[in-house]
DNA sequence: TGGCGATTTGGCTAAAATGCCAAGTGTTTC
DNA sequence: GAAACACTTGGCATTTTAGCCAAATCGCCA
C-alpha cells in the first residue's frame, strides 16, 4: 500500500471512527429526526454534558454534523443524511449473523 | 437512554468500530473485488502477517467477513456487500467538506 | 517423519480513546 | 453586575487498540 493509498484510507477511517461509538450513534439517530441542542441531547444520553459536548466535537471535526448557535444554545444537525444508510447496512449484518446462528441451532 | 437502547447501539457500534481502521477499510475494498487469502492481503497491505490476521479476526468476529479454508490457506470474503455503501456515504461527507472549504477560500 | 509455508494466538509496549470533574467563555435575566 | 444557564476545554486516570516478535497449529510434500 503506497503513501497515497494509505492517506486515502486514513481519511475514510477518520470519518467512520467518528461514528464508532454507541453514544455517538445514538446521537446521530436522534439528529436524523431534526436538529437538537446540546442540553437536550445530554438529557437523552444521560451522561455528563462535557462528555456529550466532546462526542459532538469529534463528529463535527470530521464533518458528520454541523452546529448553529442561537443565543446561549448550540444546535447540532446532520450534515450528510446518507449517514442513515450506514444503519441499514449494519442492521443487515446483524440480521445475517442472527439468521446464521438460528440455522446452527436447528 | 435505557439499558435496551444502550445495548442496541453498542451492538451497532461494534460493527462500525470493526471497520474504523485504515488497513481494515483497505482490506474491505480489496475483498469487494473477490475473496483473497491472508498472504495475498498481507502482501498488499505491507504489514506483518500476524497484524493482518488480527485485523481479519476483528472483522470476522462481528460478521463483516467470512473465511473459507482451502488446504493451508484461508480465503476471506465480504459477508454483506452493502458495506460498500459506507464508502459512498463517506466520500459524500468528504466531498461536502471539501466543497465548503473551497467556498471559504473564495 | 522432518521441514516448510500459511495462519493464528500469546505477550508486551506504545498510542489513542473515554468520561468525569473542574475551570473558563459567552448569554440571558433579575 | 451578579447569578444562572449553556457549552467548551483542560487535565487526568482508566480502558481499549495497534502492531511487532515469538511460539504454537495445521496442511503438504519430499
Amino acid at each position: 500500500m503506497d503513501d497515497k493509498t494509505r492517506a486515502k484510507y486514513e481519511l475514510r477511517a477518520r470519518i467512520i471512527k467518528a461514528m464508532a461509538h454507541p453514544t455517538r450513534l445514538f446521537i446521530v439517530s436522534q439528529l436524523s429526526q431534526g436538529e437538537k441542542c446540546v442540553c437536550e441531547l445530554t438529557r437523552m444520553v444521560g451522561a455528563d454534558i462535557s462528555t456529550v459536548s466532546k462526542h459532538l466535537a469529534v463528529m463535527k471535526n470530521v464533518g458528520i454534523v454541523q452546529d448553529r448557535k442561537e443565543g446561549s444554545q448550540v444546535f447540532y444537525s446532520l450534515r450528510c443524511p446518507c449517514i442513515l444508510e450506514f444503519f441499514e447496512c449494519v442492521e443487515s449484518v446483524l440480521r445475517t449473523t442472527a439468521a446464521e446462528q438460528l440455522a446452527l441451532a436447528e
